[in-house]
DNA sequence: TTGTATGCGTTATCAT
DNA sequence: ATGATAACGCATACAA
C-alpha cells in the first residue's frame, strides 16, 4: 500500500468516493458528517496512511502549529527542564517546538525573527529576559509571546516563573534562623529583574531580622561560576568577612564554594553558602548545596498553556504567573563559625 | 510602513513594477535578472519589509527547511552541546531545528513521525541509538537521517559520534600506566552499540596489558547514577575487589564515586575511577573526574553538515564519522592502593 | 530578460 | 449532508 508519494486528501476522497470537502469535514468537524460517510472516510484514511500536509494547512490557515523558543544559551542548566515542560504541553496540543539560541547576540535574534515573519511560528517563548531583536519597530508585530524564567523587561509580555522574592526570602530566613547576621549577597547584574527581585527578598529578610542596611554586603557578578569566585576574592580583600554567602544563583554559589575550597576553608564549618535554582549539579557538590528549587517543568508547562490560550484569542487573565519556590535543605548551611567573627 | 498584514511577493512586484516571477527570480537566481530590475526589486523588498512565506514556499517545493531532532531526554547532559552544534550549522544554512523527546517511548516516537509525514521536517537527527518508531513499515519512507552520539542499531543510518573504542582504550591505558591490573568495567546494557564498543576498548587495553580475561570484572548497569551505585554494591559483595573502576559513562562514574564516598573510601587514594563523556558535572565532583571528552559541539556540527549534504541529494561518502575522543586527566585516578589487594 | 499561468494540498464559502 | 470551487503565497515551465 505504500505509494511513492504521500497520500493527499484527494487520494482519500477518491477511495472513500466522496469529495475532498467531505474528507476535510470528516477530519475537522466530524459532527457535520453522516455516520456512514465518516466511516468510509476513516477507512480510506487508514488504507492510504494519509496525514494532513501541514504546509498546505498552515498556508491556508495563515498560521502554523509551531512555537518558537528562544534562549540565550541552550546549555543553561535551567533550560532543559523548562523545555521539557514546554514541549510536553505543546505536543499534547498538536504544536511543535522550534528552537533558537542567541548567545545574547541581537543579530542572532533577528535571524529568528524571520521564522516569525515567515509564518513558520505562531507564537514565541522567550527565555532571555529581554526581547532579543534589537529595538526595531518589529516589536510591534510580535506574535503572542510569553516569557519564562526571567521577566522580559523591555516588552509588555506575560511572564511565568518562580516567585524570586519569596524564594530569596526563604534562603535568608534559613540563614538567619541558623544564627547568621553577616550575610553577603552575591548578585547578578545581567539578569536585572530576577536579580533585583532576589535582592529584594534578601533585604526583606534582613529587615525582618533587624540587620541594618549598613551591615549588609552586596557584590555583583554576572551569574557565572567564575564571577562567584571573583566576587569571593574581592570580599577577602576587605577587613570584615561575612559568615554566610547568599548567592543569586547556583552557578555563583558553585564559584564561591570552589574559591572557598581553594583557600582551604570548610563548608559549612567555616562559611555557609546558599544558591538559587537547584540545578542538577547542586546535588553533587561537596558539600551538597542548599538552594531554592525552581519548578522548571511546571514553569514550562504553565507558560506553554498560557501561550496556547493567547493563541486561541483569549486575553491573558493575568500578566504574571508566579510559582512557588521550594527551599531545598542540603549540607552547605549550618550555624555560623566564631572563627572569623572579629578578624 | 507597517501594513496590517505581512507583505507578499505581489506587493513587492507591484511596487517594483515587475511580475511576481521576476521578484522570485531576483531573490533565488539573481544572475538571471537584469541589474537594473534587481535593484528595483531589492528596493521594493526593503520598502515592504517582505519576507518569503515559508509555508507557501515549502508547499510549492514539497520540502521544508526544518530538521527534526529526536532525543530520548532533552535533559541529558550530553544533549545540549550537541544541540548547539546542530543548531549553529543548521541556521547558517537557513534551516531551523524542531525538537522532540521520546522518553524512550515508541508511542511518542510515532507522534514525531507525523512531523515527518506531514512534510514539516525535511530531515531527521536521531539521538536515540534506535529508531524510535516501533517496527512499522514506515521506516521505509524515512527522510534523510543521521544518528548522533550513538549509532542507530536498527536502521542503516549514517552516524556521527566519538570513537568509543579508542576513547575507552585511552582510559584503560591510563589506568594500566598507573599500575592498575584489577580494573572493573561498569557497563550499560541499554545503549548497546556505545556500550559494546567501549567494552571492546576496555578488553583491548587489558589484552595489551596482559591481563587475562578471567581476571576482568564486568558489571552492567543502565548508564544512570543510581545504576553506578548499585553496581558498586554488587561488587562489594564479592570476595575480590578491583583497584579501579572504569565506567561506561560519567553518570555511572558519579554513582560509583557517591557509593564509594558513602562507604568512607577515599578517591583516588583507595580506588581510582574513570568516566566517559566529560559532562559538565565531571569538573565539580570531589575529586574532579578523569574522563574521556566527547567533542559535542563538533559532533553536532558535523552531523548536521552531513545531513544537509544528504538533503542536497549527494550520497554520503561514508556511513560513519568518528571523531577523536580526548583523555581529560583530572584527580580521580592515581596509582593503586595496596590496601585491598589481598582481601 | 521578462511575463503568464499552473499547481502544490488545504480549508472555507457557497450552492445544491 | 454533500459537492464544486476559490484562495492562501510561492516557484517554475513555457511563451514571448
Amino acid at each position: 500500500m505504500s505509494s511513492s508519494s504521500p497520500a493527499t486528501i484527494e487520494d482519500v476522497a477518491r477511495i472513500a468516493q466522496v469529495s475532498i470537502a467531505t474528507v476535510s469535514r470528516a477530519i475537522h468537524t466530524p459532527e457535520k458528517v453522516a455516520n456512514s460517510t465518516r466511516l468510509k472516510v476513516n477507512q480510506a484514511i487508514a488504507i492510504t496512511g494519509y496525514t494532513t500536509n501541514a504546509m498546505a494547512r498552515s498556508l491556508r490557515l495563515g498560521r502554523s502549529n509551531m512555537i518558537l523558543v528562544v534562549a540565550p544559551d541552550i546549555g543553561d542548566p535551567n533550560f532543559s527542564n523548562i523545555l521539557v515542560g514546554l514541549e510536553n504541553e505543546a505536543r499534547s496540543h498538536g504544536y511543535g517546538i522550534l528552537i533558537g539560541h542567541t548567545h545574547n547576540d541581537p543579530q542572532r535574534g533577528l535571524e529568528y525573527l524571520k521564522f516569525l515573519n515567515s509564518n513558520q511560528a505562531a507564537g514565541l517563548i522567550l527565555f532571555t529576559g529581554i526581547l532579543p531583536f534589537g529595538h526595531q519597530s518589529m516589536t510591534a508585530r510580535l506574535p503572542p509571546s510569553v516569557g519564562v524564567f526571567e521577566p522580559v523587561y523591555n516588552g509588555g509580555i506575560p511572564y511565568v516563573g518562580v516567585d524570586d522574592i519569596e524564594g530569596a526570602r526563604k534562603a535568608v530566613d534559613l540563614l538567619v534562623a541558623e544564627g547568621h547576621r553577616k550575610i553577603a549577597f552575591i548578585g547578578d547584574s545581567r539578569t536585572r529583574l530576577a536579580y533585583s527581585r532576589r535582592r529584594q527578598g534578601y533585604d526583606a529578610g534582613l529587615d525582618a531580622a533587624g540587620v541594618p542596611p549598613g551591615e549588609r554586603t552586596i557584590l555583583e557578578g554576572d551569574g557565572t561560576i567564575e564571577s562567584g569566585r571573583l566576587a569571593l576574592e574581592q570580599l577577602f580583600m576587605r577587613d570584615t568577612l561575612p559568615t554566610a554567602f547568599m548567592c543569586v544563583n547556583d552557578q555563583t554559589a558553585i564559584g564561591v564554594m570552589i574559591g572557598l575550597g581553594a583557600r582551604g576553608y570548610d563548608i559549612p564549618g567555616d562559611f555557609s553558602v546558599t544558591g538559587f535554582d537547584d540545578v542538577p549539579q547542586a546535588t553533587f557538590m561537596t558539600p551538597s548545596l542548599t538552594t531554592i528549587r525552581q519548578p522548571r517543568t511546571a514553569i514550562g508547562k504553565s507558560a506553554m498553556a498560557l501561550l496556547l490560550e493567547l493563541l486561541s484569542g483569549s486575553e491573558p487573565p493575568e500578566t504574571e504567573i508566579l510559582l512557588r519556590p521550594d527551599l531545598i535543605v542540603r549540607n552547605s548551611v549550618t550555624a555560623p563559625s566564631r572563627r572569623f567573627q572579629k578578624r
